[in-house]
DNA sequence: GCTTGCGTTCTTTTT
DNA sequence: GAACGCAAGC
């Protein structure tokens, strides 16, 4: 290893300490004593506990403003790491914007992952890789332990890649390699687990990849073994912060420790009582003991909240206190009161759907009494993806544009992960587990058969699949369709390749922008060059050339103009990057994706995903026994787990600024079969004078008129056993309501007719929706089609989400 | 080798 | 109610 110059290379923030010192500080103005005090305390371990809405990130940013105005360290000096890459840059942008300046160079701002990527790159041959290793993503990760399974004949039935996948992820995450690995861990996987395990780090070895788990856990071994390494980075990193610290895994955990020991300038920023990731590996246990960690930490309490009414904040803390073990925090405001957090049971789920799109509309159109609310502002958390589609149907129904965060992600798209084969087979060579994938997509008669053909000629040769594919043409292995097929499919790759390389030796490196690139030291940099392709054209080629592009033209399946749409997207992605494999590398980090849309639409997501954010109007619904707290969570981890479903109805009450409302349904479908539920317990939790309860239409036969108080005296006197909710009586007549038949869906009201989107269409004829694919419009009825699907059935979706067969995009 | 249809099993949450 | 795996049939 070539010493630390490429670190002092990051001049990059052209602002030297001094001229820094000199600056005015005010963003110490805009702090509160507290957030002063964790801002001011530089030096030493400082733990800073931060309620929901307390403003930890303005603290956390005007730290690292600090550190730098005050010359303690350059902007390089500065290790600051979160989990998201959405944290990593909201950070990087208030830097910016207190410093009154971009600053370039925070080039240890960022998640774990991606430091962690940098961090290996430069030391990978200690663990036996090369610098240019790829980063498997889970899919690849089962597919190769898959193989692994069926080679040790093991019945994968039984004992799914799945099982095996999440138990290795778990000793990554508790730091365990093979070696190290605990004797208690010996029975997992039927006893198999370990062997397989080592059998798997090797195989990763020779394919010259890593998992996400690999990332941390290699840099928590080469810190442990080379202690001259540690010892620099060590020296280097001056001042460390994280956020979210309760969300920490074992190996982050000391991966951190490591970092730190030299300065002990470590700043956690953390609240035990949002750490709602134990299943994936989090340790709230390690928030707990920081200051065991740390002996001399500075203990920071953030409890002046700037986000919710009272009457929310209240509900929450409520909840919350129901959990044991806690560093314990009393959050407090100067909020006005506010209205109570509203509390509906409903019929069922679709029930639940319709109320809250109405409720909804209501808000947005200013019915409520109060101002206009829009749709960007308000939100839907939901315990589970699942829950989602019954508010998706039903806002395709009336036209109410939403958004879902969170779900499917771009890059996790077949097409998508198809197209990035491609690359991948063409950037690394050796990519046996990218060829796979693409030997036979679209299909060249290439089957099972052929496959294992080329992995044995592969393997006895000691080649890639790549090369040992092309001795098997030589030794005419093959035969027919399938080997000129084949043949074609190589002489694509290398012609590919070529195209790729052709620009290398044309336009020669720039040394200056290599070193500037900081640690990636077989990044590639072009300048752009007329003759050459570019890699947006090469990308372009190498999906027209295989055949893929005419694969999903030729497709008939209602997804297939979806997925053209998608890997149109995928290479104007490509612009914003330098080659392909910069591209490559920073899709296998970035798993968000955020689409830049302009349209106002209400957000639909999962709890997890909400952390972190804020909304002025939040729905809760699906707050049932088994659904939320989830059933799977408390069996498998007790008390536990119940603490962290506590934990989870706790960030989710808490996001909400002005209206929160928390519904539950008596029945739900559950694996297609109805089932009747019970309100959740954490509804027994809520503090009765916070919370108003509404009559549910789905009980009552009421609508929203009725919730504002508009029925008869008989209904009034139900009302008020309605309020003790929070007594057995409040489930039992649940129950009893459950058994009574009512309330049938209604037409919804209040939404626009929208008759120049219907009057394009007539009945009979065929039409096109993104989500349902083709279908003939049955009938007519205002301003929504009553559609017959060809694979989705019947439908009443508003006029304007249908477009006419002829007109879809190809 | 590929398509189709049937049965099975399942759903938390994600960097 | 869907997504996946498997076996049968083309």
């Amino acid at each position: 290893m070539s010493s630390f110059d490429e670190f002092d290379a990051f001049e990059g923030a052209s602002l030297s300490a001094r001229a820094m010192a000199a600056r005015p500080m005010p963003y110490l103005d805009e702090l509160n004593p507290a957030q002063r005090e964790a801002v001011e305390t530089l030096d030493g371990p400082v733990l800073m506990l931060a309620g929901a809405g307390t403003g930890k990130t303005k603290a956390l940013t005007a730290r690292i403003v600090h550190l730098l105005n005050t010359g303690r360290a350059q902007p390089n000096e500065i290790l600051a790491v979160t989990f998201t890459n959405k944290a990593a840059r909201e950070m990087k942008n208030r830097v910016g914007r207190m410093l009154g300046q971009t600053v370039e160079g925070m080039p240890w701002l960022g998640t774990f992952h991606a430091i962690c990527v940098k961090l290996l790159r430069r030391h990978a041959e200690l663990v036996g890789l090369k610098s240019n290793f790829t980063i498997l993503d889970t899919d690849d990760q089962i597919r190769l332990l898959k193989q692994l399974i069926q080679a040790a004949n093991i019945d994968d039935k039984r004992w799914p890649a799945r099982m095996l996948s999440s138990i290795i992820d778990g000793w990554k995450n508790k730091a365990w390699t093979p070696e190290n690995l605990p004797a208690s861990e010996g029975q997992a996987y039927n006893d198999r687990g370990p062997e397989l395990y080592a059998q798997y780090q090797t195989r990763l070895r020779e394919l010259n990849a890593v998992d996400f788990g690999d990332l941390l856990l290699h840099m928590v071994t080469i810190f442990q073994k080379h202690s001259d390494i540690l010892a620099q980075y060590q020296r280097w990193f001056r001042y460390v912060l994280v956020d979210e610290y309760q969300d920490t895994n074992v190996a982050q955990y000391l991966w951190l420790r490591l970092i730190a020991a030299e300065h002990k300038n470590i700043c956690c920023v953390g609240d035990d009582d949002q750490s709602i990731y134990g299943w994936r590996g989090a340790e709230v246990g390690n928030i707990l003991k920081f200051e065991k960690d740390f002996p001399g930490a500075h203990v920071v309490r953030l409890e002046q909240n700037y986000r919710s009414t009272p009457h929310i904040l209240a509900g929450a803390s409520a909840v919350i206190a129901g959990n044991e073990n806690r560093l314990g925090k009393t959050l407090w405001t100067e909020a006005e009161d506010g209205d109570k957090i509203r509390l509906i049971g409903h019929w069922d789920g679709e029930e639940e759907a319709r109320w809250i799109g109405e409720d909804v509309e209501a808000l947005q159109s200013g019915t409520r009494g109060k101002d206009p609310k829009s749709l960007e502002d308000m939100a839907i958390l939901v315990r589970a993806s699942h829950q989602m589609r019954a508010f998706e149907d039903r806002f395709l129904t009336i036209g109410l544009p939403y958004r879902v965060i969170g779900g499917p992600r771009f890059y996790e798209r077949m097409e998508i992960r198809d197209a990035m084969a491609y690359f991948r087979v063409v950037t690394s060579p050796d990519d046996d587990l990218a060829f796979e994938r693409i030997v036979n997509t679209p299909k060249r008669g290439l089957g099972n058969v052929a496959q294992q053909k080329i992995q044995t000629c592969a393997r006895d040769h000691g080649l890639s699949l790549v090369e040992g594919a092309r001795k098997l043409l030589e030794l005419k292995g093959v035969g027919g369709k399938g080997a000129k097929e084949l043949q074609l499919l190589i002489d694509g790759i290398d012609r590919w390749r070529a195209l790729g390389v052709q620009r290398e030796v044309e336009v020669p490196l720039n040394d200056e922008e290599v070193i500037d690139d900081g640690l990636t030291r077989t990044t590639t940099t072009f300048n752009s060059a007329q003759e050459a392709l570019t890699h947006i054209e090469l990308a372009e080629v190498i999906l027209d050339e295989s055949g893929y592009t005419a694969m999903w033209q030729n497709d008939k399946t209602p997804e297939a103009p979806g997925r053209l749409e998608n890997l149109k997207e995928l290479v104007k992605a490509l612009e914003s990057f330098e080659n392909l494999q910069g591209f490559l590398e920073h899709v296998s980090l970035i798993m968000d994706n955020e689409s830049e849309d302009t349209e106002e639409k209400i957000s639909i997501m999962t709890l997890h995903a909400a952390k972190g954010l804020e909304f002025p109007v939040v729905f809760l619904p699906g707050w049932e026994d088994g659904l939320f707290p989830s059933q799977r969570s408390m069996d498998e981890s007790g008390l536990k787990g119940l603490e962290e479903e506590r934990r989870l109805a706790y960030v989710g009450i808490t996001r909400a600024e002005e209206v929160c409302t928390i519904s539950f349904a008596g029945n739900r479908r559950v694996f297609g079969q109805w089932q009747s539920q019970l309100p959740s317990r954490f509804i027994d939790e809520l503090p009765e004078d916070h919370v108003e309860v509404l009559t549910a239409p789905g009980i009552y036969g009421g609508g929203y008129g009725a919730a504002a108080g508009d029925f008869g005296g008989g209904m009034q006197s139900r009302m008020q056993s309605a309020n003790t909710y929070n007594s057995p009586g409040w489930k039992r007549m649940q129950d009893r309501a459950g058994e009574r038949g009512i309330s049938q869906p209604r037409e919804s009201r209040g939404s626009v007719i929208d008759l120049e989107a219907v009057s394009s269409h007539s009945v009979g004829d065929r039409v096109f929706h993104q989500k349902f694919g083709y279908g003939e419009i049955m009938e007519i009825e205002g301003d929504k089609l009553v559609i017959e699907f060809d694979k989705a059935g019947e439908k009443k979706l508003v006029a304007k989400f249908v477009t006419a067969a002829d007109d879809v995009p190809f």
